[in-house]
DNA sequence: AACATATATGCAACTGAGTTGCAATTAGCA
DNA sequence: TGCTAATTGCAACTCAGTTGCATATATGTT
């Protein structure tokens, strides 16, 4: 997969084992990683990078656009590879974390700008409830 | 204001100097307020509450459904008194958080259970963006 | 009013997530 | 190969929140 080396120079940002380990861990995932997982992840493949690395990457993935970052009601950050507007249905009995996609919330951005003079930027929208399997 | 006692009996807590005071404050406060405020306030006050019993009037009071709880990218949660279905525009500047009310996303509540089978119980919108006085 | 008791609180120690300063290392360019 | 800014490791720290346990107190009952 070296099309990661790619996204790392895009943004200025130095080529190094640690960096490529985590893009590799986000492409692999289908759900929002946080930290620790990431950190994890890094030990079992022998990279060995400390937390403060891992921490400091993904802020600046973030900055950089690479990532995006949400919040589940869970006191900690979630990450997951920077793409389409999308959302997040999460189940409060499993866990599990299913993403639906665009939501038409852009009409409602158009009028907070109209009525309210708000610019807004981006916003960040989260379902919570209990996902099918979890009903029976 | 002894509605406050009525709220507390109501859902079975006992009525204490250190919860009429939180109410209070919630009760004044415009936009959602953190654990700390709280703290603040209640030292101020000379109520003088522990820092965990402030953390377990919150928990308590969420899980009776007396205030809601919020997530702003920040790292800790916000709460207010819980009412009405209303999201927030955070300014990112200047960090003022105005209220927006009802979204009419119930409507897309109801499409999720259908399409995905997903029970939807609460959501969380927020837009981050710039407000009108940053702008200029 | 006094009592009993479940509830609430204070204290202190702890956890988990994330941050910071600084010295050592390394990627990328000349 | 050597230079230099960017990156990393280490260790100590902060900040938000939690927990165990002993004490105190609000409230229903006598």
């Amino acid at each position: 997969m070296e099309n990661f080396r790619i996204i790392l120079q895009k943004v200025n940002l130095k080529v190094t084992n640690a960096r490529l380990g985590v893009l590799e861990l986000f492409a692999r995932s289908q759900k929002p990683i946080d930290a620790e997982e990431i950190f994890a992840y890094l030990q079992k493949e022998g990279v060995d990078a400390d937390r403060a690395t891992v921490y400091r990457m993904l802020e600046t993935f973030y900055e950089k656009g690479i990532i995006d970052r949400f919040e589940f009601q869970e006191g900690k950050f979630r990450y997951e590879l920077a793409g389409s507007d999308h959302h997040h249905l999460i189940c409060e009995q499993c866990g599990r974390i299913e993403d639906i996609s665009d939501c038409g919330i852009n009409v409602l951005e158009r009028e907070i700008k109209e009525k309210k003079g708000f610019l807004v930027k981006r916003h960040a929208l989260e379902f919570f409830g209990v996902c099918e399997s979890c009903q029976q």
